[in-house]
RNA sequence: GCGAGAGUGGCGGAAUUGGCAGACGCACUGGACUUAGGAUCCAGCGGGCAACCGUGGGGGUUCGACUCCCCCCUCUCGCACCA
């Protein structure tokens, strides 16, 4: 073979990929569209958020996705792949803010690069469905879906309290709150009371909640975080009288049955009662109390180790039950939000409570006590929660405690005291932004008509495009004045427009609907197309949307089902959470964080000190440990970027960053593109009716392996997301077909095999497999080329290996034909020559035999 | 703090239902080819001279445990205005 023959046939990734990338795009392979007789496939990503670059959770999250839709496809299922941009959002405000760039074009700007960088991947997306969320074509339906959910008072205002930094007159988000402290300046954050939009999704808090019970397809540990968000628990709101006073205070708890032992009434330092009771000589303390908890971070408030602060108001309740004075404390770990921010305190019962009443030398009564010892209230170092026998409570002394709740219960209800009632943890969704790039909440304030919608004609309410963003607070759209002052859609005077935006998990939880008919201009979408296309047969994205993206996209497809937009119940039939990438982190003593190209044998290229190897770290700009996904494009070609996010491990867990591992990669698809060379001679030259002697060993063996590793794949890809195992079984194949010693002689076994081989190779590196595909004769491309199936005649093995251990451990090995029954197999295993050794001499008490696995021989 | 996961050779990982621990790849070692090798091919590769010991640590269930149960340690993710 001439030198200029093999320099042709090497493995040129660059001009393989562009060459096939053009002539996907030329065919429209992956341009979906309704057929009606054929099943359909939906197989989504989670859509990017526009920051500028792809990183490689993106390269792998969609690697992964492209596996399964490439793979569906050549199946032979009508495949939807979309793909779009989360495209409002904070960081475009931030870099208005910074270097000047509108918010929109920096947007832009970014989703030109990032489609590039997408593109380039190689990605079966139907780009004819993209969307843009920050599109007045998207948001414009988003805001209708609004106006009906104000219609049926699914969307409501409420007061509640934001982030407000004093200094910068602004709303923080959590993440602009460091230690307390405004990110820009320092300054200690306070909590704001603001008017705020919220969605009723405490509506379907009970349906969200059962129906995770039919999501087959999730898994297991994502259900269990979304069932605990929604937190449903069973107890008692029981009324406590006001000393004094007709008022009542009513409070929330799921342990009535420690009600006889509430000797102190917990509020939350919001609870607008609070400053209402303190008596004169206790008002000012309460009030700084109140302003102390302002300040407090919410999580820290609640947590086990905080310190439990309090103050007394002065004011007395009435234990409904004991007629017991009952003094009323606000405390820091009561929270407003939860229940009816009031506590009844049993502190003998409750850890907090006890911590709290023995700081403030609080009143304790037992009311339960546990088998076997007898608990009392000055000897106790902390709360006793466990299940035991009720005592001081009445009637109700000696039941057990469980059965005292339905006692107590009962009591209550006839007493008109207090009812059952089902709580939630989950609280309504608070969706208004003091923000500029989002969607305009399209709402009027009239002075005479109160709240008004924007009539559906006039929608969409477009967000102003010369809109001034700097550094110093407020919302950007309040300070417009044409955006804000409007006629009155309802009377024509004088009005004011929202200036809020939506929070950004609206967009993101209706957009896997509006794929199916981006382009539909009579409506959200276009009920036959998602009625055809939806649900997603399988969603995929970071495992850090298990609870709050994915339960909204839950709650608005149950919303837009009730609005009659859409017939389905849930979103997502399959949900697939990956894994974060990970990589090594390199800090240099002088120059702080490195990138992997400054380093250079080991050291800092800025200064030649030695680079301190740092723990490895999700990849992230602010460690500088990030790979760029488009230098290993052009130094490797984006399959073997693919590949080795494939490859490197499962997809739900954590992948490590290599390039020793990439590099491997590389090598193992120069493997491929030898061996399918090398073979064309014999390929060309064999028969083609597949006539091989069945005779001859190897070929057999090599028909075996290949339909083994057949099913190997297809089951990894479908059952089980495995890509890792499928592609380690093709290198296994790989081997085995490199392993045969006379391929000349058995041209048909090897020309099933190989041609097997890339179609199985198609999902994963679709570039370099239509290379192959077409150099080793075949028509079409191999995308269309249907997926290989196995034959299981093929599988069957005459002899099959047995294991065999004496008490467990392995003494030998034997060989046996594959249909031999249990008593020649342990004929077999005592005739082995070790086996024997070990089993010499001993009583033989039980022999365990495994079908087709092992044997255990134990012995004495 | 609360909720949910993870931990296996020098490294990434495999072991699908309780049945050979370490598939496959990387790194490494030796050899072949070669002007050369950071290319390719072949062979070896958990520890220990061995008996044996080995799946974060400690207990338990079982003929048999990486796998199931209890306790502990470490790390990761989420916690309602980041997306």
């Amino acid at each position: 073979m001439s030198w200029r023959r093999r320099m042709e046939e090497r493995y040129n990734p660059k001009a393989i990929e562009k060459k096939w990338r053009d002539i996907w795009e030329k065919e429209e392979s992956f341009k979906a569209s309704v057929e009606a007789g054929k099943q359909k496939y939906y197989l989504l990503e989670m859509f990017p958020y526009p920051s500028g670059r792809i990183h490689m959770g993106h390269v792998r999250n969609y690697s992964i996705g492209d596996v399964v839709a490439r793979f569906k496809k050549m199946q032979g299922f009508n495949v939807i792949h979309p793909m779009g941009w989360d495209a409002f959002g904070m960081p475009a405000e931030n870099a208005a803010i910074k270097r000047g760039i509108h918010p929109s074009s920096w947007t832009y700007d970014n989703i030109d690069n990032m489609k590039a960088q997408l593109k380039k991947m190689g990605f079966s997306y139907d780009w004819s469905r993209e969307l843009a969320t920050c599109d007045p074509e998207y948001y414009k339906w988003e805001q209708l879906i609004f106006l009906k959910m104000f219609e049926k008072g699914l969307a409501y205002k409420k007061h509640s309290s934001v982030n407000w930094c004093p200094e910068c007159l602004t709303v923080l988000a959590n993440e602009q709150v460091e230690d307390g402290g405004c990110w820009r300046c320092g300054t200690i954050v306070e909590d704001k009371e603001l008017e705020q939009w919220f969605f009723k999704i405490t509506d379907y808090a009970q349906e969200l909640l059962d129906d995770t019970y039919k999501l087959q397809g999730w898994p297991e540990p994502v259900l269990i975080m979304q069932r605990n968000w929604i937190g449903r628990s069973i107890g008692c709101e029981i009324d406590f009288p006001l000393e004094n006073s007709e008022e009542k205070i009513r409070v929330f708890t799921t342990r009535q049955d420690t009600l006889f032992g509430a000797t102190f009434m917990s509020l939350a330092p919001e609870h607008p009662l609070a400053l209402k009771l303190a008596t004169d000589d206790c008002r000012a303390e309460v009030q700084a109390f109140i302003d102390k908890v302002r300040k407090q971070d919410k999580i820290n408030r609640t947590s086990e180790d905080f310190e439990k602060e309090g103050v007394f108001t002065g004011a007395y309740c009435i234990n409904p039950l004991t007629n017991l004075r009952m003094p009323i404390m606000l405390a820091n770990f009561v929270l407003m939000d939860y229940g009816t921010g009031a506590v009844m305190a049993v502190p003998t019962h409750d850890q907090r409570d006890f911590e709290f009443a023995r700081r403030y030398e609080l009143a304790m009564t037992v009311v339960i006590q546990p088998p076997g010892r007898e608990l009392s209230p000055e000897t106790m170092t902390e709360a006793y929660t466990e299940p035991g026998t009720m005592v001081n409570s009445g009637e109700f002394n000696g039941l057990d405690n469980e059965s005292a709740k339905d006692k107590i219960a009962d009591y209550l209800e006839t007493k008109g005291i207090g009812e059952r009632k089902v709580n939630f943890r989950l609280r309504d969704w608070g969706v208004s932004r003091q923000r500029y790039w989002g969607t305009p909440i399209p709402i009027i304030y009239c002075d005479a008509c109160g709240v008004v919608p924007v009539p559906e004609k006039d929608l969409p309410v477009v967000l102003p495009p010369d809109v001034e963003l700097t550094a110093e607070g407020g919302s950007p759209l309040a300070r417009k004045k044409d955006f804000v002052e409007v006629a009155c859609p309802a009377c024509g005077a004088p009005a004011r427009r929202e200036s809020d935006t939506f929070d950004t998990f609206v967009e993101s939880s209706w957009y896997f609907l509006r794929y199916a008919c981006p382009h539909f201009d009579r409506g959200p979408v276009d009920r036959s197309a998602v009625d055809y296309w939806l649900p997603v047969d399988q969603y995929i994205g970071g495992v850090e949307h298990a609870v709050m993206h994915l339960l909204y996209a839950r709650f608005y497809t149950k919303i837009l089902r009730d609005l009659g937009y859409v017939g389905i119940d849930e979103p997502f039939t399959n949900l697939l959470t990956q894994g974060m990438v990970c990589m090594e982190t390199q800090k240099c003593p002088e120059h702080g964080w490195l990138y992997p190209e400054e380093v250079e044998d080991g050291k800092c290229s800025k200064c030649g000190k030695v680079a301190e190897l740092g723990r490895i770290e999700k990849m992230s700009k602010s460690k500088n440990n990030v790979i760029d996904p488009d230098t290993l494009i052009e130094q490797y070609g984006a399959d073997t970027a693919r590949l080795f996010c494939l490859f490197a491990s499962p997809p739900e867990k954590a992948l490590e960053w290599s390039e020793k591992g990439v590099e491997g990669c590389f090598r193992f698809l120069n493997r491929v593109w030898r061996l399918a060379f090398d073979s064309l001679a014999i390929l060309s030259a064999g028969s083609e009716d597949g006539s091989e002697p069945e005779t001859q060993k190897v070929a057999k063996e090599l028909r075996r392996v290949t339909h083994q590793t057949i099913k190997k794949v297809s089951e990894d890809i479908d059952d089980r997301f495995h890509f890792n195992t499928a592609i380690a079984a093709i290198m296994e194949l790989i081997n085995a077909i490199s392993g045969v010693e006379d391929k000349g002689k058995i041209p048909a076994a090897l020309r099933e095999s190989i041609l097997a081989l890339v179609r199985l190779l198609a999902p994963f590196v679709p570039h370099i497999a239509e290379e192959l595909w077409s150099a080793l004769g075949q028509d079409g491309c191999v995308s269309e080329a249907g997926w290989p199936e196995w034959n299981e005649a093929a599988l069957a093995q005459e002899q099959i290996l047995i294991v065999v251990q004496v008490n467990g451990k392995v003494r030998g090995k034997i060989t046996v034909a594959a249909e031999a029954d249990a008593e020649t197999v342990k004929q077999t295993a005592l005739a082995d020559g070790n086996v024997a050794r070990f089993v010499e001499g001993k009583e033989i008490r039980k022999m365990v035999v495994v079908p087709k696995r092992l044997v255990n021989i134990v012995v004495k």
